[in-house]
DNA sequence: TGAAAATACGTAAGTACTTACGTAAATTAC
DNA sequence: GTAATTTACGTAAGTACTTACGTATTTTCA
């Protein structure tokens, strides 16, 4: 019969806003038999008005989490009632001071046992409801607050496309790939450099002799990214040639690559895991932020030259703060 | 900071319309990069045809808690868009059966890994609210459903309105009011007659003496309303010449004289108590029926014959049940 | 210190519902 | 069996918000 019901949390915000609409149906009619010229919905404003005294439009709209139009509005049909005056703030003349009027002051008394019994009756029915509902709904409030349904949403999402990518090591029959998913965004962001060549050309000679990594990425059996880690010493490996090919991108790839070769440096004893990206790469930056990379400053020992502009990045491997996946 | 959540119980509706927007408001996003051409308005009615095949529109609209032009608007949008089609039903021809269509049932497919992590980013969000929030919302929904909130006021109004009428009994210098009250609404309503003027003009004589009680109810120290109890012998007592003056009529002195001439005939051991009234006094009688008054049909030997037309009433005293207030 | 960015607010238009009302078919009443 | 009532539905208009956008101040920053 009652199907929103049914669905449960599914259907939480339809059966919220229904249980909102069925608590304030009845408000006209209570106001209208015992507080004349009352709306209810100026009651939240109403309310911040006679508490606070004079409040800026926006201020009033954030405090009661509504848009700013919204109490313009109200304001509106209250200042045309007579209850509701406004005068500009002298200190800033942007914005507006909205406050009660006489009449409007004078209003609240007759208001008060009306606002008194609506909040009886709530309280008797939240009463029924039992489970404290009232600190639930609070404790829902703040954890919306700190993550709403989009990003919890986004973050189940990444972390199942973040399971479908394959990490798998260098093989000889890999060394195509590297090369070519290279050179797909080198010839579309940058140009292809001497040094970009001799890496992408021997691999195997000019990476993995000399202490390093190739890594390739796999998703639904296809070779879809690579990256490599070079080994400057012992201390220090640069992540370098990462690319994932575009039909790919936004599937988690490089980020389950990056993982990887974090985790293969911190292993293989590393104390830095250093990198040069582009300014241009918006996206491989954020990445590399958001997995703890800083931007360094200034010319860097260990940095490669490159005729394209390049932004060194650093991450701390000593400290074993875990990673966000 | 946050006004409405300060309110607490008050601004209960406002609290849960914003938790409804807030949830809400990620919907629109989730889908277009999900679920190409699917509105999130949709969700229920299409939820609904998935499961319950086809549905005439009042039908879903009482399922899903909204109104039937709100389907008729949603139904209309996903027809237009190729998702839902409708036919008349063959045994009721007013009705409209609602259903998807073969492009509808296919999108299902697509959207249901979408309503998955929807609800399960709910479900993650409920379980931080802790204490059981589902269930306590749908006590909520029940107690809301057993009395809304302008009945829960009211009750509390007129419980109130009751305390402040006080009742007392007959004294000499009240006689006035005996008979000025029930002229008022007599001279109003029907016109006085000879039995009326009997009773009226000698209540000590005619009622007390014969084993009855005159009632007066008092409203800020002022004889507002008035009763009198008859006595036609041990067992049977009718109630008679109840009167309030207009400016206190609806601030329950009627109830409250009538409550008190119900105990005060209990006491004197009647086992019935009867009464007459007229079918123009639908205030008179909603109150009588709302006490346990039953409507008695053919002549009673104890009717006094008015000219008016009148109707018997009577309230068995015996059973016990506890009176509503 | 002047230009760019941020902030406060107003207005317009959109959205997702509602209530109100009218019509046709079915049911109920006498 | 016909009249009155009820039910199902469509349409129109209203409501209480929102987003989008434009303008005037204030603040920030190079």
């Amino acid at each position: 019969m009652d199907m929103i019901r049914q669905l449960g949390p599914l259907a939480l915000a339809s059966r919220f806003r229904r249980l909102a609409d069925w608590l304030y149906k009845d408000a006209p009619r209570i106001y209208r038999e015992r507080a004349a010229d009352f709306e209810p919905r100026w009651f939240p404003l109403f309310y911040l008005l006679k508490e606070s005294g004079s409040v800026p439009v926006t201020t009033a709209a954030s405090a009661l989490g509504f848009s700013h139009p919204a109490i313009n509005q109200i304001a509106g049909q209250m200042a045309r009632r007579g209850f509701l005056e406004s005068i500009k703030d002298k200190k800033d003349e942007r914005k507006r001071l909205l406050r009660l009027t006489k009449k409007g002051k004078a209003a609240v008394s007759s208001l008060e046992p009306v606002w008194a019994d609506i909040e009886t009756a709530a309280s008797e029915l939240l009463k029924e409801a039992g489970g404290d509902l009232l600190a639930s709904v609070g404790r829902l409030e703040d954890a919306l607050n700190q993550a709403g349904v989009y990003e919890r949403v986004m973050r189940r999402v990444k972390r199942r496309q973040l399971d479908r990518v394959e990490i798998t090591d260098y093989k000889p029959q890999f060394k195509r790939y590297f090369k070519s998913l290279n050179l797909e965004w080198l010839e579309e962001y940058c140009s292809v450099e001497e040094t970009d060549e001799r890496l992408l050309s021997d691999p195997h000679g000019k990476i993995i002799k000399a202490g390093g990594f190739v890594l390739f990425a796999r998703l639904d059996g296809k070779i879809v990214g690579t990256t490599a880690l070079l080994r400057h010493d012992k201390r220090i490996y640069e992540l370098t040639k990462m690319a994932v090919t575009r039909e790919a991108r936004g599937r988690q790839v490089g980020r389950k690559l990056a993982l990887a070769a974090i985790e293969l440096s911190r292993n293989a004893g590393a104390q830095r895991l250093v990198l040069l990206t582009s300014p241009r790469l918006t996206a491989a930056c954020n990445l590399y932020r958001s997995l703890g990379f800083v931007e360094l400053s200034g010319a860097q020992p260990w940095a490669t030259s490159y005729r394209r502009k390049s932004i060194p990045m650093s991450l701390d491997l000593k400290t074993k703060k875990p990673l966000k996946h």
